[in-house]
DNA sequence: TTCTTTTTGCGCAAAATTTAGCATATAATA
DNA sequence: TATTATATGCTAAATTTTGCGCAAAAAGAA
């Protein structure tokens, strides 16, 4: 078992070889190369063989890679086959959207429990999860143990809640607020789904593309 | 106006300088080095001072920079102040929660129009947007112009959707089924918001963490 | 005003990432 | 069984990204 840090850019990357393998395999495509899996993600033959050498060595010369076999190398890597548990704190819109419609089960973690401060939302349940007041969290977390918490809070409340999570012994967030929750150098893992981000990125790209079609046409002088 | 090619790394750290900035901005602060920013950000002074110079030169020597001038200078070099017109199609659970909590005009965009396919949903309107028949897609965008479609259908739907929109003139989704919706070199802009993606990087290294912990028990002999 | 301190923007060096090339092993074919 | 075509994994080259150091400019203090 390799020790080596592994770049993030290659992490990033897994996932998306995990969908394609999956696809791949419904479509009962039973063996695939470097070169037909570049073509089909846009990458290079080369830079997926030297993704997965990270990890080991899962294909064979003159035949490429099983699809399967290799499809369940990578969920070992992500620590698919771990079963995680997860908690989610802020049954707002967004935490019921992930609890109704996104399978945590499909990518080996177990939502156990979900939290909020509203009266009339604790001890419900959702999709078969309970909501307990989150005054219990610490109560909860000391009992059980938890390995990603999911934070949907409003904005306001994200630090206080952040807080109450890594003093109870959470070290790792997917965070739903549209905030910077920890510190620089904090050991906390935090994963971001920043949709502000994200669409303003793809904002610069649609604006950039206009800024090109506009010099286009000036240079061709109209 | 420069037309050099910025990076995708460069692009994608804007939205969290703008974050910073505002954040700084309502703390009273006016004026900012690369320096404290990189102490908060938890970069090098020197990547903040590339990045920036990449656009233009926002700041002066022995003083740094002004928090609320280069907030704008990034906010405009993301588009934010274009106001792009955007449309959603799917209205279901994350279609719904991003209507009605996602600030679309504090981003610079406009949600002009809602669609769906389930008649019980079409002609109402949610937070002052109205949702409209699927079919009527290609009529709307004939007659709109419209910069964004945000991508909220269910999975099995999602490419067919896609499909009609980049038919009707469409080239930049902001894509939220968890499916590759272009082929490698389609010129049509997608950012993705793949929440398994995101959930299993952070899987890797919480996986990660704890295989290092058991290493180091390991070396500790117990 | 003069001196010291701060801090930018840029050129260049270092580090990291990606891509190419190749030796070698396997599959397919005749 | 021999031959040809494929396709890996590794090494090394190329490219990209990040970080350093410094001249120059401005602020602040004396």
């Amino acid at each position: 078992m390799k020790r080596i840090k592994v770049s993030n850019n290659v992490i990033r990357r897994l996932p998306r070889y995990l969908r394609k393998l999956d696809e791949l395999n419904t479509q009962g495509v039973g063996r695939i190369s470097s070169g037909e899996l570049g073509r089909q993600l846009g990458l290079t033959p080369s830079q997926i063989r030297q993704d997965f050498s990270c990890f080991g060595e899962f294909g064979q010369q003159g035949y490429g890679y099983n699809v399967v076999a290799l499809r369940n190398e990578i969920a070992s890597i992500l620590g698919m086959d771990r079963g995680f548990k997860a908690i989610l704190i802020g049954v707002g819109n967004i935490g019921r959207a992930l609890m109704e419609n996104f399978s945590f089960s499909e990518w080996g973690f177990h939502l156990e429990a979900a939290f909020d401060i509203k009266p009339a939302l604790i001890g419900t349940n959702v999709n078969g999860v309970e909501i307990f007041d989150q005054k219990e969290l610490p109560t909860f977390l000391a009992r059980n143990h938890i390995d990603v918490a999911v934070l949907c809070v409003p904005k306001h409340a994200a630090i206080a809640a952040t807080n109450v999570l890594t003093a109870n012994g959470i070290n790792a967030i997917w965070n739903f607020t549209n905030v910077e929750l920890t510190e620089p150098n904090s050991p906390v893992l935090v994963e971001n789904m920043h949709f502000s981000d994200s669409l303003l990125s793809l904002s610069y790209y649609v604006s950039d593309n206009i800024n090109e079609e506009n010099a286009r046409q000036t240079r061709l002088g109209r």
